[in-house]
RNA sequence: GCGGGAAUGGCGGAAUUGGUAGACGCGCUGGUCUCAAACACCAGUGAUUUCACGAUCGUGCGGGUUCAACUCCCGCUUCCCGCACCA
């Protein structure tokens, strides 16, 4: 109904299709490639008179790697959903582009000079070419690099406005700081309820008055979404950059692995903690997967409870007034508060410590601060700390607490201090314990207080004089009311997440629009954007240490330094799917009239490995961005979908070890000689002993020595030690035996020529060939383990587990070396399941499977290997099925002779049901992205329709239609030998007819007891008495009944019939 | 420890609101074609048992609900992913 297309396209003609008997894809589909590109088939318009769709994939960082079968899968399940919705008439946005600025290309830059502009530029060329190969129907000229001055223009524009605004907490949104600053002058900071820094202070308008402008920027970057700022942030030397803590991984770098500490430095932050309510309730709107959405709610972290004040006791070394303020989510637990904990690095440490202590106290801040979050983490069981001598007081009954330190308390969260309960928290549980601490019952629900704590909030509570007898339900409200009242406390909400850090100390970034006059952050004129990164000489910070930028020539704005930090790789990727509907824009990151049509994401597809990175940040920017109106939707993605990583299949050779020869030697050309020269001894069961011979025997004189010709010492010092002993020494090479293994004759040839000669000293003289052996896989189970090495071998010189030898030679890891092979004369590898990377050989290239089998049989294979969200092995092996099955749809098309068969007869009731159950099925599964199943109601409907012979137009038609979004060349190529001179593309979605799918009859199955006994054939529309009838007058049905009237028969209409006796 | 997900033949995986478990494909076995091989095509293929008809068992384990359970409920086991001393 949308097809509108045609009317206006003058499609090129020059292309002919293909008649013949024999797919070929090779041929076909660089054909239609070229004529798509030609007749911008993919080129997408903003367009009111069609529904829109947005899907897309996060895009990728292009690596020197390339791209490995992994990676396509979600640009080829996106791509089939976007040809689906363009079938259905919806106008289909579908870009690619790339998050180009990255520490790779600047690594790379740092060790050979290259800029990395030129790395990144290669790189995407490759990706490009790659992504082409597989036929992906991205509108190209929408393509997109966060690297592109003409695109991060924008993304420092958007800085611009997160410093210019502030997140007011009344309005609960971001308003402009002018505004900020209008109510300062007004009436001061008193009234006014904005996200700000922990440590603003409160002023009146006086205050602000008689500020200097200095102090004023100073002030207001307490307030500003994004602010400079001092803060403890992972430094990783080895990169020279600052990492996000979601870039750290186990106390080291994710990218490298190298080490991360804790490093104080002025950064610019993110004021994502403004965000950070807004963020979680969020989530409630949006279709994501829900472990997704549990990691960000992890992340924020929401705690509610309250905040407590406790004053120090008399005696306490402290200035007047000093209070220690706590963070509780179970304030109905404070009457059995025995004791607090302070984390080592808190400030009041150092303040309230008794002289008795002191050296104590001094000692394990030094050690706790010596450990490394390894450790920490490592030994989280092991309880320690130190008592303080200092003292407490809880407010609610004036008890004398004793305040300890110990670093289960983390300095990071809440405020660095806890009121210990040890009944009701197994951590003070456990501390308590170690340091016979009173443990204090709380609720008279609360059992086996000497085994652990319990945090139950059931029962009546005791002990706490102002909540006795009351339930969790009151004590709570009760006790926070009281709080409030005495001024020592209120109730509070406590978040996880921490304001993000922003800057990066490299250079292959944006630059930050920012420049620097007394110490203070002004932002660039806008008209100054972009603000485009500088040439510099070498990729690596100053002398002085600061950031790769201070190299830059004259890198000032108006005679001040511009800001030497660069953003992180999240900032252009927090808004590119605007940039994307309308992408060549010089005066917005987006029109309103782009806006207005594509509104937002419909379907956002990616891996989860951006749970907590991307996909929090991007949200936070768009609330943002929605608040000062500049987008239309609080959410830029209404549904998310993560596709399951490929697993890279993994071969493995094993190259054989000493021990393997001397236990080959043994068993397969040994033990022949035993019946005349009695059985032979093996030294020690140590085969590697250095002294004593491999093998000696009871009849013989003869000893052998199995080693490698490269072990001269070895020999050497055998050959002393037989002649000392008068035995006949042969010493057998391992790689003379690597030589010989597949023929062992000639080894016992050998052997048994010593054997009867007579010479002291037998060493084989043809200088063996091979230096190594590997042996077959299926052989191995016979030998030690630990007669070999497993060797990882590139998978794309096996097949189905079978070395390719040939291929092999030609690798240097095989030179001069020998295989040892199976019965079958074949050598056979082990498999593991792997990530695929190139370190392991694993990697599969798309390339190499589209030049084998073509694009579209590449596509369809990935989707029939499982549900799209589900990890799997890749596995090359079932690759024949996708491909036959595209032979045979072809062969549909033509007669034995090559010629084109498809006639215009009428289908007959078979054709059209196999038809439109595959309709059926196949948008049924499409519109629950069931793409597995779909190429199996497409094999299916292949293969009735080869058993009925059919060619019709009338229903090879639609199912080339289905087929495009699947193998959109093939589809494309069948679309125009039926005649076609536009693009499939344009047809429209076939949609079912029930009528079709009826048959007259139905067979039944029968059931006894809900067991399976027969099968019945009978009319589709029979009634429960004829159904019933017909079931018990069957032989089979009888036997089971033994005669007993049934208690009871139920008939499922269309299902089954099941006979309760 | 917490949260999320999963477990079905030799393998990847199907199975609608509970209604013929194993669709489809790979692999394997047998056959046709061929001098032969490859390709192609046809047939078979969960296990045990039976000459055969058939029977018994069978969706990680143990219970339960139901005429009927891969599917629902209760209790476990294992694996994968994420978080982790979060007060």
């Amino acid at each position: 109904m949308f097809n509108t297309r045609n009317s206006f396209t003058i499609y090129h003609s020059s292309f002919t299709t293909i008649k013949s008997l024999e797919y070929r894809p090779s041929e076909i589909e660089p054909k239609w490639r070229r004529w798509w590109q030609e007749n911008q088939v993919y080129k997408v318009e903003t367009r009111a008179d069609k529904p829109k769709y947005y899907i897309l994939d996060m895009f990728p960082y292009p690596s020197g790697a390339g791209l490995h079968v992994g990676h396509p899968l979600g640009y080829i399940a996106s791509d089939i959903m976007a040809r689906y919705k363009r079938l259905c008439g919806f106008n289909v946005l579908h870009p690619m582009g790339y998050d180009s600025f990255g520490l790779p290309a600047e690594q790379y830059a740092i060790q050979t000079g290259t800029h990395p502009a030129v790395t990144t530029e290669q790189n995407i060329n490759r990706y490009r070419e790659q992504l082409e190969n597989i036929g992906f129907s991205f509108d190209w000229s929408r393509e997109l690099r966060t690297s592109d001055p003409g695109y991060y223009k924008w993304t420092q524009w958007i800085f611009m406005q997160l410093f210019n605004h502030y997140y007011d907490l009344e309005a609960d949104k971001a308003l402009p700081i002018s505004s900020l600053v209008a109510r300062f002058e007004k009436s001061g900071n008193v009234g006014v309820k904005a996200a700000c820094d922990d440590d603003t202070p409160v002023i009146s308008p006086g205050d602000w008055n008689q500020m200097t402008e200095r102090e004023r920027q100073l002030f207001l970057l307490k307030y500003r979404l994004t602010y400079p700022g001092e803060a403890f942030v992972n430094w990783c030397p080895a990169l020279g950059s600052v990492l996000s803590n979601d870039e750290v991984k186990e106390g080291v770098s994710e990218r490298g692995g190298h080490p991360v500490e804790r490093k104080l430095m002025n950064q610019w932050n993110m004021r994502i903690t403004a965000y950070a309510n807004r963020l979680l309730s969020g989530l409630d709107t949006i279709d994501w997967p829900e472990s997704i959405k549990d990691q960000q709610r992890n992340w924020i972290g929401k705690s509610v409870g309250a905040a407590v004040k406790f004053a120090l006791a008399e005696g306490t070394n402290s200035p007047e007034g000093t209070t220690i303020e706590v963070f509780t989510t179970r304030i109905d637990t404070i009457y059995g508060a025995t004791f607090m904990v302070l984390a080592p690095e808190h400030e009041l440490v150092n303040v309230i410590k008794s002289e008795e202590q002191a050296a104590e106290v001094d000692g394990y801040v030094r050690w706790a601060a010596a450990r490394s979050e390894i450790e920490r983490m490592a030994e989280t069981k092991k309880v320690t700390g130190k008592f303080t001598g200092a003292y407490a007081i809880n407010p609610f009954n004036q008890e004398r607490i004793p305040i300890w330190i110990a670093d289960y308390v983390l300095a990071g969260y809440g405020t660095g201090a806890v009121m210990a309960v040890p009944s009701g928290d197994q951590r003070d549980w456990q501390f308590a314990k170690h340091f016979d601490l009173p443990i204090v019952p709380i609720s008279d629900a609360q059992k086996d207080l000497d085994q652990a704590a319990d945090p139950t909030k059931e029962g009546r509570y005791i002990n706490s004089r102002l909540i006795n007898g009351m339930s969790y339900e009151e004590a709570v409200p009760a006790l926070i009311k009281w709080l409030e009242l005495h001024n020592v406390g209120k109730g509070k909400t406590q978040y996880k997440l921490r304001n993000a850090v922003f800057s990066r100390q490299r250079y292959w970034g944006e630059p930050v629009p920012a420049y620097w006059k007394d110490g203070v952050p002004y932002l660039i004129d806008e008209k100054e954007l972009p603000l485009v990164l500088p040439k510099i000489d070498k990729y690596l910070p100053t002398e002085s240490g600061e950031p790769p930028l201070g190299r830059a020539e004259n890198w000032k704005y108006k005679g001040s330094e511009y800001e030497l930090s660069t953003m992180p790789g999240w900032a252009g990727s927090s808004w590119y799917f605007y940039r994307y509907m309308d992408p060549n824009n010089s005066n917005t990151f987006c029109s309103k009239e782009a806006l207005g049509y594509w509104q937002d994401v419909d379907f956002y597809i990616g891996g989860s490995e951006h749970a907590v990175g991307h996909l929090l940040y991007s949200r936070f920017w768009n609330q943002f961005m929605f608040d000062i109106g500049l987008v239309p939707h609080a959410e830029f993605a209404k549904k998310l979908v993560n596709q399951g990583m490929i697993g890279g299949r993994s071969n493995f050779v094993f190259r054989a070890k000493e021990r393997f020869f001397e236990q080959f030697l043994q068993k397969a050309i040994l033990i022949p000689f035993f019946k005349e020269f009695g059985p032979n001894v093996i030294s020690s069961g140590n085969y590697e002993e250095d002294y004593t011979y491999d093998f000696t025997f009871d009849k013989s004189d003869l000893v052998i020595e199995v080693t490698s010709i490269e072990r001269q010492e070895k020999i050497e010092r055998i050959k002393e030690n037989s002649a000392k002993e008068g035995k006949r020494l042969l010493v057998l090479f391992t790689e003379t035996l690597a030589d010989h293994i597949n023929e062992p004759n000639k080894i016992a040839d050998l052997i048994a020529r010593a054997m009867e000669s007579l010479e002291e000293l037998i060493v084989p003289v043809d200088k063996p060939v091979s230096r190594q052996l590997f042996v077959s896989h299926d052989l191995i189970c016979d030998y030690i383990a630990d007669s070999f090495t497993a060797l990882h071998v590139d998978v794309n010189i096996v097949e189905a587990d079978v070395l390719k030898l040939e291929n092999a030679r030609e690798l240097p890891m095989f030179e001069k070396a020998n295989f040892k092979l199976n019965n079958d004369g074949k050598f056979t590898c082990s498999h593991e399941l792997e990530k695929m990377s190139k370190s392991k050989f694993n990697v599969v290239n798309p390339d190499d499977m589209v030049a084998e089998h073509g694009a579209d049989c590449f596509r369809m294979f990935e989707m029939f290997l499982g549900p799209i969200t589900d990890a799997k092995p890749w596995n090359t092996q079932g690759i024949s099925g996708v491909s036959g099955f595209l032979k045979k749809f072809w062969g549909l098309f033509f007669d034995k002779n090559g010629n084109l068969a498809v006639s215009k007869d009428e289908p007959n009731a078979d054709e059209l049901r196999a038809l439109h159950q595959c309709i059926k099925k196949v948008t049924e599964d499409l519109e629950r992205m069931g793409m597995n199943t779909c190429v199996s109601h497409f094999m299916i409907a292949t293969n009735e329709l080869r058993k009925l012979n059919c060619s019709k137009q009338s229903v090879l038609e639609p199912l080339v239609i289905m087929l495009a979004p699947f193998g959109p060349h093939i589809a494309e190529e069948l679309w125009h030998i039926l005649g076609h001179e536009n693009s499939v593309c344009d047809a429209s979605w076939p949609s079912h007819n029930e009528e079709y799918l009826k048959s007259d009859t139905k067979e039944y199955p029968i059931q006894v007891n809900g067991k399976l006994r027969g099968t019945v054939e009978l009319p589709s529309d029979v009634t429960a008495a004829d159904a019933e009838a017909a079931a018990l007058g069957l032989d089979q049905i009888q036997k089971w009944l033994e005669g007993k009237a049934p208690k009871k028969v139920i008939f499922v209409p269309g299902r089954m019939i099941n006979i309760v006796v």
